[in-house]
RNA sequence: GGCCCGUUCGUCUAGCGGUUAGGACACCGCCCUCUCAAGGCGGAGAUCACGGGUUCGAAUCCCGUACGGGCUACCA
């Protein structure tokens, strides 16, 4: 049935969980490297369900793996879930009633549920060594079929199992799987009714024999202790379900509600890697695009308002984020789509809104800084919607407009060649200079309707006069619009640059 | 090997038994035009992975196969 299990229509009145009515969603990344694509997906999925609901967003560190967690990478991860605006609601930084929440900080809680399920009768000690498992691991798989845990040490008498354990003999602590369990079998929020035969299902690990909590256990414990109420994660969890659904049974805590996210995909159709460039929101940010463009686009990947909809507000994802429209299949990324997305942002930006987000770039490219933009903050919205029509991601606009903060400028060797080089360009530019030496309002209108007049007086045609302009004052064939650009640029240095470029001109 | 999940234009998706299979990106053409964009108009692109069923009727329901993916650790 786990195939054609027809999701419920309504959207999200089904998610009613049989644990609280109170949604509580977490998202819980290691910080073993910067927040990947994937896991901001999967943050978008949980905060939006929980704004949804008006639930709790709580954000959990599991830091358990100390050769590769850094405090660094905690950081980075924390930087990158605000420039996203993924506020949570419990979490590092902000505390909550639930904390601590980070998983180191958080092995007694573990010890305390590894006792009750020792109370429970729930759990055995197991003094296979390691050696002895890949033997046995190895020789089931040769034969086909459940290559699990043999389940040796579960046979053992409670007082052989005590004595070893007295005696100093290393040991790990095993889920002890009921034998009368049958078919496992959990309504997961996107996949529909998922079920697993119990007896596929290992006694797996539960403390290893240094104490620690495995991975399995110590989510389980959190997820229980935290009160979740919907787990959104990631497709390579699903598996993992069954052991956890199985912890949570044998402790007597309700079982939250499921939800997994299939995975995104590079190019190629595999698992998003290193290979495929950038893969860090950090990487994204860095590349010029903006947190509504990528937040948009994620949600988007994976999830549809109703299948029209492209343009979407971080309020209307928050309003109407449902699971059972959440997509089960694996989707491929794809930059030039999350470009364009990018894009439109940047063109719906007012000419103020776009100055503020374009002055990071311009401080670090050495070309103003924000004392200067304060100064000329007219001049500056000018320019801003000749720029913010013309570029896809916000690291366009050193480009774009470099030629209007330097004061000499280089000329592109190709556009020397290409426009330069054709006969009039010299013509052009002195005809040009000529024209705006006796202009008094140096103004858009003023300029164009200056340099209008050239072509015809000069015989040539429009595009061969403007372009070699364009050439000389910007030193590249594209750039923003001519006549703005010049009356931005002023007189002085128009003229200078038009000067410069004769050598280079072809009467 | 075993268990589980997935498969609609190149890509993201809509679709919940009867549709000319809809939209978006990308692509092509035309218009606009001082470049580049943006914008407008139009176009091409999906035998709904394949094979069997069920049904008057299937992209939609069932079964199987193929392909892809996940889990199968004292990793997370």
């Amino acid at each position: 049935m786990r195939q054609g299990l027809k999701r419920p229509r309504p959207t999200d009145t089904p998610e009613r969980s049989p644990v609280s009515e109170n949604v509580r969603v977490r998202f819980a990344p290691s910080p073993t490297g910067h927040l990947h694509i994937g896991g901001a997906r999967t943050a978008i999925y949980n905060w939006a369900f929980a704004r949804r609901h008006g639930g709790t967003f709580v954000l959990r560190i599991e830091d358990t793996d100390p050769e590769r967690s850094t405090d660094e990478n905690t950081q980075a991860i924390l930087r990158a879930m605000e420039w996203l605006g993924l506020d949570y609601d419990e979490g590092p930084g902000v505390g909550g009633p639930y904390g601590p929440y980070f998983q180191t900080q958080r092995f007694a809680s573990y010890a305390d549920a590894l006792e009750r399920l020792k109370a429970a009768d729930a759990t055995y000690p197991c003094f296979c060594t390691p050696a002895q498992l890949d033997t046995k691991r190895e020789a089931a798989r040769a034969r086909g079929g459940f290559a699990g845990y043999d389940r040796t040490c579960r046979l053992l008498s409670v007082a052989d199992a005590e004595a070893r354990i007295a005696s100093g003999e290393p040991h790990v602590w095993r889920l002890k799987v009921p034998d009368d369990r049958g078919e496992i079998i959990f309504p997961d929020a996107v996949r529909g009714d998922v079920s697993f035969p119990a007896d596929a299902v290992d006694d797996l690990v539960l403390v290893r024999t240094d104490g620690t909590a495995t991975y399995n256990f110590a989510v389980t414990i959190d997820d229980a202790t935290m009160a979740i109420t919907h787990v959104v994660r990631g497709d390579d969890h699903l598996s993992n379900t069954p052991k956890q659904i199985l912890i949570y049974e044998a402790l007597g805590e309700p079982v939250p509600v499921f939800a997994h996210l299939s995975m995104i995909l590079g190019a190629d159709g595999k698992r998003l890697s290193k290979r495929h460039g950038a893969t860090s929101v950090e990487a994204y940010r860095d590349l010029g695009y903006l947190p509504e463009a990528v937040m948009n686009y994620l949600a988007l990947l994976g999830w549809s308002l109703d299948g029209e909809t492209t343009i979407l507000s971080r309020e209307t994802l928050a309003g109407n984020f449902s699971l059972d429209r959440v997509s089960r299949n694996p989707a491929i990324f794809d930059d030039e789509k999350l470009e364009w997305l990018n894009g439109v942002y940047i063109r719906e930006f007012s000419p103020s809104v776009f100055v503020e987000r374009m002055l990071p770039w311009l401080e670090e490219a050495g070309l103003a800084n924000a004392g200067e933009v304060e100064s000329r903050r007219e001049w500056f919205e000018e320019l801003a919607p000749l720029v913010s029509e013309r570029i896809k991601r916000m690291d366009e606009v050193v480009d774009m407009v470099g030629f209007l903060f330097r004061d000499a400028i280089t000329i592109d060797p190709l556009a020397k060649d290409k426009v330069l080089a054709k006969e009039g360009a010299g013509r052009s530019l002195e005809a040009a200079a000529d024209a705006l030496m006796h202009l008094e309002d140096f103004d858009a209108v003023k300029v164009e309707a200056t340099l209008r007049a050239i072509p015809e007086s000069l015989g040539l045609k429009p595009k061969i006069v403007f372009q070699a302009v364009r050439v000389a004052i910007t030193g590249s064939t594209i750039s923003p619009p001519l006549f703005e650009s010049i009356a931005l640029l002023g007189k002085p240095r128009t003229l200078a640059r038009l000067q410069d470029a004769r050598p280079w001109a072809t009467v």
